[in-house]
DNA sequence: GAGGGGACTGGTAGCGCTTCCAGTTCCAGG
DNA sequence: CCTGGAACTGGAAGCGCTACCAGTCCCCTC
């Protein structure tokens, strides 16, 4: 904005005119369609050259019916959900295969009424040319508005009590097994889990997999306990767990952001860890190796979550029929466990 | 995406036809216009409703010149800077703003040549109705584009060595004037600083507020020791400052991941924090509380920044010339100094 | 040298919406 | 009962681009 007068931008029209040839051939040459003769060709790129032309990409989407973005909605009455930095490492994951693919990205934080309003709007008047869907929670609204979209549509992890039929979800359930048994396998007997909300997928896949480690085992798993993927909610399981079973020996949370509660309240009661408690974690996040002691974690391939759902949605509306993908995890040890 | 026939949208004409008025009836009515009778008025809304109706945005769009999105740049060659959690908090705010003015937000990660030329198109061919800025470094190619751009253009934080018409940014010299002087209050008379990449304009005003506080105390300040933003640089510039200056008892960086970077140098090097040596971080990220000890850091305002870029550019783009914001940081006093 | 096919070309009809403007309707006031 | 003006209405002209299609041109083959 140099404050100048509002020049209008050039127009197809005019590099048309220019290049002395029809509309028709300026359009093909610009999208490199065939049937346009390498001179004129050459006119019409020095013409747009000449004129500093940049096609308008409003006018391009009405024509093509394309808006050429696509939208990540991250669902959840609060929007400090997003604050978690697993989103950001989605975002990046999606942002670059979105470039790739020659999309835009646009975020909707679907936290307000109103948020999720604009949501449903976009979805039902193809705002972007797909959609993909995150962090959906038990009864979401938005689960519903997703099916009847004309749109396709990918999720990011499975919304709870229904399979979609495209999207890309970790092995939540393999990989809290795993955690699991590895507790099991270093002698811990009393292993308990902090479940993250159980009105998540992913919350309950998780609580799944310890149950199936523990059954595994032949021990009896103990009842989830609750808490809301924070630090601080971690923190407060954490200080209940204690107080109702004081010889728990092995602890799997159900991620990161918790299992960094746990080993505070773990701290200020005074327990070793992982001495007299192991903790595991799950997600692998930057804070796990900044931890005190540093986080033995399930590491989950988040940006290629991104990515993947994005190659996904990419494939969807280029009008293929790409097949759900589940990303595998794996246990990194570190000093809690 | 239910599989079922790709059937068209109901379109204006067809609202306007059933509700038996003219599209531009439809229209005004739609956009509650003025020149619509009451009677009318309620065709169209009952038409609406039945039909399902949804204006499509491109279209409206192309014939208003206004694309209804708004983008939020962020410029760094590495994509993991992104990471930081600093910019989820800006986005929060932003998104906040943009919806209670019905803009969208559109992201855009400029790291790759490919990214950047998008923005470049988005800049120069009116992809979005305004652009919020983050992040350049010195000599970012974005900075010239922007100028450029005939489109209203936020800048959160400042560019090196220009002061945009428009901008947002967090007081980082005051903020670290006052963090050091902190640190000078409590007795520590050998205060050092890890501040960050001197080709942000963050990084230096950061620095001249550590070396006013110094001179203004009457001690040398120490040469600025440059890490990059991130908790390994905190930690090895620690390290570095550590065996150059072994006496230092007073550190300020100028983030929270160096600080907890260095908070662990410190820790391994069997330094207590804060009876050997204080540290101050800035920022306040969750990271902050978390930290063992808790930090005491510079509170930077992150998602009214974010809030107040969206909204100043929401002004621009409603014709306003607002005037750029400082905003205040203020001093969180924990355990690590 | 005529016929035929393929590579180009440009006119034209939209895409779905807003907005200008000329025309119509409706009342209050004269 | 007529007039003037305000409120309302709808036809039509775009916004800038793509895409269909009929037409032109060139060259190769029989």
């Amino acid at each position: 904005m140099a404050g100048g007068a509002p020049r209008r931008l050039p127009t197809l029209d005019e590099v048309a005119e220019r290049a002395g040839v029809s509309r028709s051939v300026a359009s093909r040459a610009l999208n490199n369609a065939p049937h346009v003769s390498r001179a004129k060709r050459e006119a019409v790129e020095r013409a747009v050259r000449q004129l500093g032309y940049v096609p308008n990409p409003t006018a391009r989407a009405l024509a093509t019916r394309q808006t050429g973005a696509a939208a990540l909605v991250i669902s959840g009455e609060d929007p400090s959900i997003f604050a978690d930095p697993f989103f950001a490492q989605v975002i990046v994951g999606a942002s670059a295969a979105l470039e790739e693919a020659g999309l835009h990205l646009m975020l909707c934080l679907a936290a307000s009424e109103r948020g999720r309003e604009r949501v449903a709007e976009l979805l039902r008047g193809k705002g972007a040319d797909g959609v993909m869907l995150m962090a959906l929670r038990e009864d979401d609204p938005l689960a519903e508005l997703a099916e009847q979209a004309e749109m396709p549509v990918v999720f990011g992890g499975r919304p709870v009590g229904s399979t979609p039929r495209w999207f890309v979800d970790a092995d939540n359930t393999g990989g809290a097994r795993e955690a699991t048994e590895y507790l099991l396998s270093r002698g811990r007997g009393r292993v308990a889990t902090i479940c993250g909300r159980l009105d998540t997928e992913a919350g309950r896949a998780r609580y799944r997999g310890y149950r199936d480690a523990m059954l595994g085992a032949g021990i009896d798993p103990l009842p989830p306990r609750e808490a809301d993927f924070t630090e601080a909610g971690g923190a407060a399981a954490m200080a209940a767990l204690l107080a109702e079973h004081g010889d728990v020996d092995g602890v799997f949370a159900a991620n990161d952001n918790m299992a960094v509660g746990a080993l505070r309240t773990l701290r200020e009661a005074g327990r070793a860890v992982p001495a007299e408690v192991a903790v595991v974690g799950f997600d692998d996040l930057a804070v796990a190796r900044v931890a005190d002691p540093p986080l033995t974690t399930v590491h989950q391939p988040i940006t290629a979550l991104g990515r993947e759902m994005a190659r996904m949605l990419v494939a969807l509306v280029g009008g293929q029929d790409p097949t759900p993908l589940i990303l595998p995890t794996r246990l990194v040890v570190r000093a809690s466990a």
